[in-house]
DNA sequence: CGCCTTTGACCTGCGC
DNA sequence: GCGCAGGTCAAAGGCG
């Protein structure tokens, strides 16, 4: 376990071991599945079934994954959570191809964000200062082709702390929900990824995180709390 | 002052 | 083509 701590230091959630609460239901996401859109109908995902296996209850994190053909598929228990089995859960659920996408995604929107396909020609300053704007052309692009997947969290608090920095940049109201979506992003100037946070409309008491995209850099508050562990560690070698 | 959230406007994609 | 739903931008304001 704790090698698996050391190797991937950019593991998306490294973070688990600081979670207060953890995510017990996950589920990636096909990033061309759906409701036609971007990304999953969190309601069609459901409240998570009960857990009937051991550890299940009471905050124990239990590991439910799925495809987008919504084929269950039960993760070991893992504590604290294995991202990187998630991970590569995740990945064998999409095409090989999604890596090499997702690396010139990230390049395009890493620098320019904006990198409507270049020129933009459009004529109109009007027209410019509109793609300016919104969402135009730019991750408009067809169907995600970053990873995706969910956690389903039940908790009173909408962000679970991942360890890593988000800024929130959008909230959305959510047909058939009382409760608005919201999306963040990684604060890290070369990261892309992207979260939505949303309740689920069945049960308000289940917090969805969609995750999109793998982050390019280490977890600074995981750093944090595994240094001294990992100094004890090296310590308690010695003898 | 920098970072973050809020919020209205605007965009795209999809279904009818 | 139109309307709807979802996703994103960016200005404005709040907070430490």
């Amino acid at each position: 376990m704790e090698i698996n701590l050391q190797g991937d230091d950019h593991d998306e959630a490294q973070a688990a071991p600081t979670l207060p609460h953890f995510p017990y239901f996950a589920v990636p996401v096909d990033s061309t599945m759906s409701d036609g859109q971007h990304g999953p109908t969190l309601d069609a995902l459901g409240p998570p079934p009960p857990c009937n296996h051991p550890g299940g209850l009471d905050g124990t994190p239990q590991l439910t994954t799925t495809t987008s053909a919504a084929v269950p598929m039960m993760l070991p228990a893992m504590t604290p959570l294995d991202w990187q089995s998630l991970l590569q859960t995740c990945l064998q659920v999409q095409p090989p191809v999604l890596e090499q996408q997702q690396a010139a995604a990230d390049q395009c929107s890493g620098e320019n964000d904006h990198g409507d396909q270049a020129g933009e020609s459009s004529g109109a300053v009007n027209k410019e200062k509109q793609l300016a704007k919104g969402g135009a052309g730019r991750s408009g692009k067809k169907k995600a082709t970053r990873p995706r997947f969910a956690f389903q969290t039940k908790s009173d608090n909408d962000i679970l702390d991942d360890g890593y920095r988000w800024r929130k940049y959008g909230q959305k109201a959510v047909k058939n929900s009382k409760h608005p979506r919201s999306y963040y992003r990684c604060t890290h100037h070369t990261c892309n990824v992207k979260k939505q946070v949303q309740r689920l409309a069945k049960d308000t008491s289940i917090v969805v995180t969609t995750y999109e995209g793998v982050h390019n850099h280490p977890c600074e508050k995981l750093m944090e709390a595994l240094t001294p562990i990992l100094k004890q560690l090296q310590f308690l070698s010695q003898f």
